[in-house]
DNA sequence: AGCTATTTATAAGC
DNA sequence: GCTTATAAATAGCT
């Protein structure tokens, strides 16, 4: 009878939350939410999750629940204790951060290995998916370009049949370029533009990375 | 009145679920609905997400919402001036540190550490690169689909006014079985020199990471 | 892949 | 932070 308490939740528009005070209020809870929405999965499913989140203002944040991330993370802290200890923000980035440091100097090194190895795992990993990505996608595009000379051929015929309902004539080499019709276009270009861009992408982080490369060899050279 | 028609969403125990199927299934689900998740906080909240997960068999999988770029920027400005110091490393590749350090004694650590800040994000950015060529490859079947429809209809189309017109040509007299399928057959060379260049450039970086994961570790022998 | 009854997450408000 | 009403996610079926 009487008004209720609370309106409850309400539903929001997915946009940027415009008020700061709000926004920061969802930005924790929400990120609470993920976090657990991926701890219930590694869980339920046997699965390794990790969350990165970078507040607006750029501080970051992060969830994982796999062991070998505690490991990294540890040895990041001896890291830092190594250096020195700065650590200003254990009022919100205190999340997943094991701060228990202890014999680093005997285990720092396995730690490493284990870190290092595990990362090169990592990446033959996404080697191997994009191995399959870049052969799926060979395919599609196979199968795109077949139907479009399918097509092409067809029009081909159609329009020499055209031509045939007064004169008849040979059908093998009419006009090839004019004939472009409703199914061309579109797919040839659109495709290759992101494809190009993601080459493009790669070249570039291959000549950016050389010099850094070459930078360490120097200073390192063992 | 009836009995319901499902027993609706049961609570079920936070524990691994047993039954592969069932597993299977919700692993699916579930990860969609973190990524969902992720998306909505990054959304609202102006934020930048990443989320990895791998599946039990090792299968890896992300999603991330953010221009990586962005994040390079705001990690190499800082290292260049001798602000911060962001040292990490993570097992799966998205985790995340934020490590204050202005003790700047040791140059080579510094450099170590763009390099090894610029080389997450790279990696970072070759995920979100293999995120793209997903979706992609999903909107390139959808066109594909799409097309194979329309190609349908045109040739039935065809078909019908050519029976219409009681027009024949020699070459396609018997032309009733042969339109049938004549859009699904050979498959013509396609151009994959972008491809396999796109690929080759992936494997080269990294081959080129991994002389650097050696020098760090001896970088840093702690 | 859909569908529904429920559980869970959370927008507002205190 | 804590509470409450409501929106959203999803477990069990099909």
């Amino acid at each position: 009878m009487e008004g209720r308490k609370t309106k409850g939740r309400q539903k929001i528009e997915m946009k940027r939350i415009e008020d700061q005070d709000d926004r920061l209020v969802t930005f924790s809870k929400r990120r609470s939410g993920v976090y657990k929405k991926a701890s219930e999965l590694a869980t339920l499913c046997g699965a390794e999750v990790g969350v990165v989140v970078f507040s607006p203002s750029g501080k970051p944040f992060s969830y994982a629940n796999s062991s070998i991330d505690s490991i990294a993370n540890r040895f990041l802290n001896g890291h830092r204790h190594h250096h020195q200890h700065h650590d200003y923000d254990h009022d919100q980035n205190h999340d997943n951060i094991d701060d228990n440091i202890m014999n680093l100097d005997a285990i720092d090194r396995s730690r490493h290995t284990i870190v290092e190895a595990y990362r090169q795992v990592r990446i033959d990993e996404m080697n191997k998916k994009h191995n399959e990505l870049v052969s799926e996608l060979e395919v599609e595009r196979e199968r795109g370009k077949a139907l479009q000379q399918r097509m092409k051929a067809k029009a081909k015929e159609i329009s020499s049949s055209a031509e045939a309902a007064g004169s008849i004539r040979s059908r093998s080499s009419s006009s090839k370029s004019q004939l472009q019709g409703w199914w061309e276009a579109p797919i040839e270009e659109l495709d290759l533009k992101g494809l190009k861009q993601l080459h493009a992408s790669f070249q570039h982080l291959c000549n950016d990375l050389r010099p850094a490369l070459t930078c360490l060899n120097n200073l390192n050279p063992r």
